[in-house]
DNA sequence: GCCAACGTTGGC
DNA sequence: GCCAACGTTGGC
């Protein structure tokens, strides 16, 4: 099967590009999703092996400034059963354990951040999901086309 | 810090 | 099942 590409949003005071070359392996898995589109893409259309960009959001600079792989399919996120978590759900049970996440692990980070303002001057990025007005996925999927685009514009 | 856009909740 | 109220996101 092919491979998918998406983005993955993130406010890097909470956790950045840097904190996840941090970890062990570059990996982690990525919680807290809890929206329910998202987390669909992520149960049903993730899969090991895709590759995504790593995007900062809600900062000095928005933009794209790395790559990861995806190295595991959508698993429980056992942090909406920890009350002592942020992203602790009431609603959520082992047995309907709700939201999910996948294993991400950081490839590459650019020397360069590739800006919001600096996507949304490209012509051929017009379509692209992450600049649709009112947009607020945090986790979204890139064509191959965009893909490709993308990492040329970054050095 | 403002505000537009969107998702979720809950009363009816 | 509708919809108003509320909360959250995220760029600016």
């Amino acid at each position: 099967m092919a491979v998918n590409y998406w983005l993955f949003k993130s406010e890097p005071d909470a956790f950045s590009i840097d904190d996840l070359f941090a970890m062990p392996d570059a990996t982690d898995h990525w919680d807290g999703i809890r929206n329910y589109q998202a987390r669909n893409i992520m149960r049903d259309e993730m899969k090991k092996g895709d590759k995504g960009f790593f995007y900062h959001s809600s900062c000095k600079v928005p933009g794209v400034v790395g790559e990861v792989k995806i190295v595991s399919s959508a698993y429980d996120d056992h942090t909406a059963l920890d009350p002592a978590s942020p992203y602790f759900d009431p609603k959520a049970s082992a047995e309907n354990p709700r939201w999910c996440m996948v294993d991400v692990q950081a490839t590459k980070r650019y020397p360069d951040i590739i800006a919001l303002t600096v996507l949304k001057a490209c012509d051929e990025l017009s379509s692209m999901s992450l600049l649709k007005r009112g947009n607020r996925l945090s986790v979204m999927p890139v064509t191959a086309e965009e893909w490709t685009f993308i990492r040329k514009l970054a050095r």
